[in-house]
DNA sequence: AAATTACGCAACCGCGAGTAG
DNA sequence: TCTACTCGCGGTTGCGTAATT
């Protein structure tokens, strides 16, 4: 089961892409929808390997991506997902629909990791996040949150709940239910008003603003905010291989978005904003036999 | 104004997981 | 069942820019 050879070709360009690569790979994908990323170098004489297009693709040029500063609440959720999933930037991702893993992580690395430490040293908790990080529930051996989370699940809900409570101007912190305004479906990118989109790409971005190929898979999922489920968010199908992870789970290849966008971590949600509000905790547990079916 | 340091972001690399043949 | 292949994730690196001295 060796390696697949992936730009280990001689003439295989790296570094920054430039404008027209950019648009070489965005309209390729417009033709023929993301995925098939080995096909792409091929088709388009792009001097790049198919991980590479790939990447640039989820984190750049997909459509509905929003760049810049990150909003109070969008650090709050994601100082407590952290704190809840570890560093699994891609189930993170799948609760900011646009962001990209990629941006998370760095946000994390650059902003909150030191943040949270600052506020450790001050004798001042995160919060749920800080004493659960600090807990070393990010420090987990890969492919075994989720089944912490499964043994651990009132732990986690209990978490999330202080998380989605936390910011008064979250809904679900009142008693009303309303869905998290966070994971409803996006209208289309709003016009950059903040100056918060990419500079280099954000022409060629907005090239696809409002495309919605019908029947082009995850590329019309991928566009526009009309990832009102999991899937779709980091890069494609790629928020669906994050849910991998979970035991039992949709794949994160191709095949995955032909499935239906119905992810366990959409599952997952639901239940704890359900139980959030009040629900109790007869709602998805109650509805599966075997809790192992959630996954 | 120049040099140095710190920071942020885009991209790369290696690995694991899933799937088809 | 095994192997080859592809995809996606997470960690890390490198470069450009901003801030500081």
């Amino acid at each position: 089961m060796g390696r697949p050879p992936c730009c280990e070709k001689t003439g295989v360009k790296k570094g920054p892409w430039t404008p027209e690569e950019d648009l070489v790979l965005v309209s390729y994908v417009q033709d023929h929808g993301p995925g098939n990323w080995r096909a792409v170098p091929t088709n388009t004489g792009l001097m790049r390997c198919s991980k590479s297009c790939r990447l640039r693709w989820t984190n750049y040029l997909r459509p509905g991506i929003k760049r810049g500063n990150f909003s109070d609440q969008e650090e709050k959720l994601i100082i407590h997902l952290q704190a809840l999933l570890g560093n699994r930037w891609a189930a993170i991702a799948s609760y900011l629909p646009d962001r990209t893993d990629n941006d998370i992580k760095n946000f994390w690395n650059t902003h909150l990791k030191k943040k949270l430490s600052r506020m450790d040293a001050g004798g001042d908790g995160a919060g749920a996040a800080g004493a659960v990080a600090r807990s070393g529930r990010s420090a987990a051996p890969k492919g075994q949150w989720e089944r912490r989370l499964q043994t651990d699940i009132h732990t986690a809900r209990q978490a999330l709940r202080e998380a989605l409570s936390l910011d008064p101007a979250l809904p679900l912190a009142k008693t009303e239910p309303q869905p998290l305004p966070l994971l409803m479906p996006q209208p289309a990118p709003a016009p950059p008003s903040q100056a918060a989109y990419a500079s280099s790409a954000e022409n060629i971005a907005r090239l696809l603003e409002g495309w919605m190929r019908p029947g082009t898979g995850s590329a019309g999922k991928a566009s526009s905010g009309s990832r009102s489920s999991a899937s779709a968010v980091s890069g494609g199908e790629g928020a669906s291989a994050s849910h991998s992870g979970t035991p039992g789970g949709s794949t994160g290849t191709s095949k995955a978005e032909d499935a239906g966008p119905v992810p366990a971590f959409s599952m997952l949600e639901s239940w704890l904003l359900d139980d959030g509000m009040g629900h109790g905790d007869a709602g998805l547990m109650g509805g599966l036999a075997d809790p192992c079916e959630f996954f």
